[in-house]
DNA sequence: CGTAATCTTGAGGCTCGTCAAAACAAGTGG
DNA sequence: CCACTTGTTTTGACGAGCCTCAAGATTACG
């Protein structure tokens, strides 16, 4: 990971580009700008580590960064993905507390690195920006929550027809394409599963019909399947 | 549950006692109390239920609630308690979706109901208010995290010893009490067990002298071992 | 003091994790 | 374009750990 050396000028017009600031005027982005810094960072490299202080927020220019919380002697729990136009450390920054979950860059990637003291500074000033980062992390807040009631499943087979059951579109097709970013494997240890246990899985609802996976497509075919999956759990003939 | 008749000067009054808002002034308070209701709330009654719509945030004025997960034929998992003087509900106004998780009071309670539009609306003209709101939704995320984190632990006794391993309080005291407030029950789902299994692996932890469990008190009695059997998992000895 | 709820203890079955190896995909350099 | 490397996914066999069911002990509460 390195500093690009960048002038004023040019943090401004990289901020400018971000619909993340499109909420703020130029004097809040010329403070922001002013503390803020470009970081190239490796495919690999851990720009935050759980349990490390977090003194910058960071906006991913380009890129992509895994998120997962270490766990001692074993598989890391996953967390989820951060791609380009997004961002990471809010709450953190806003709390001043040690970071919850670790992240890796999963290709070289350019970040922005935003000073925390000077972020919080900005942000406490303008309800609008306030506003804005109150449904940041409380949109955030609900995705973890949803995380959290998918693992809570008995069965692995549950587990994965609440997973899967997230991505149906409103409406009551029986349907639907399942959205897969990154690895499999992340997605397991993210349901709280290994990699072998989640495979087994989907190779059973393929074969019973209920889905289609084929490499990188997840196809869900028989939605009320698969709901009933989720309600009855271990029912015989699944 | 019933909606105790109160005239505005009266919900004024329950409203200043609360610590929740003393950052609110007159007419701030003055808006929020006008569509305010005080509800007595039986014991066991399901407040809000996981799924459907939350239209008010709830503060306890007396009383306790506690909040889960429920699971389709099994046990609910656990998410805490809330009692008086506390609140739940905001993050779901804030971003006005249904509710992720349901409620019961643990006690005949009262609570402050407040009109989640003019919650918002008054929040959201104030800085102050704003800034509030935000910490509390940000220390909401992560005590979410945390308990991610904890049944994210393989084993029974990691789960255990990570959540044990909260508690300790700064410094390097070996020894340290666990405040359990509420049942084992819910503490046992809460960290992804069953109440039988957490039951067992806290006898073990007592037999081997890392602990002592006397109906309500547990003391953690040997912290650096604790922190051993989470780091390790299933070294042999435990 | 009696009823209800919670907690503990016991026995057994089954799911899931572990280990290992093969199949597959993707990216690299010649 | 193809061999090679690296990393991910799949498949298989096996065993441990946890959940389930059930009954007893303990606590809380009216």
């Amino acid at each position: 990971m390195r500093v690009l050396q960048t002038t004023q000028a040019q943090r401004l017009e990289t901020i400018g580009r971000l619909r993340y600031f499109e909420h703020w005027n130029a004097q809040q982005v010329a403070a922001i700008a002013a503390t803020a810094n470009i970081l190239a960072v490796d495919k690999g490299h851990e720009l935050v580590t759980r349990g490390k202080p977090l003194n910058s927020l960071y906006l991913v220019i380009t890129g992509e960064f895994r998120f997962f919380v270490p766990i001692p002697g074993g598989q890391a729990r996953s967390l989820g993905l951060v791609g380009e136009g997004r961002s990471f450390g809010e709450a953190c920054v806003e709390l001043a507390i040690n970071c919850p979950y670790s992240g890796v860059a999963t290709t070289n990637s350019h970040v922005l690195a935003i000073e925390g003291t000077a972020f919080k500074h900005e942000v406490h000033k303008s309800t609008r920006l306030l506003s804005q980062l109150l449904a940041l992390v409380a949109n955030r807040l609900m995705s973890v929550m949803n995380d959290l009631e998918t693992c809570a499943q008995h069965s692995s087979l549950q587990r994965v027809a609440c997973y899967l059951g997230q991505f149906q579109p409103p409406g009551d097709a029986s349907s639907y394409a399942v959205p897969i970013e990154g690895r499999k494997k992340d997605i397991a240890t993210r349901i709280g599963l290994t990699p072998e246990t989640f495979s087994r899985v989907l190779t059973t609802l393929e074969q019973n019909g209920t889905l289609s996976s084929k490499g990188k497509v997840i196809t869900v075919l028989d939605a009320a399947r698969l709901r009933q999956i989720y309600l009855n759990g271990c029912e015989p003939g699944y």
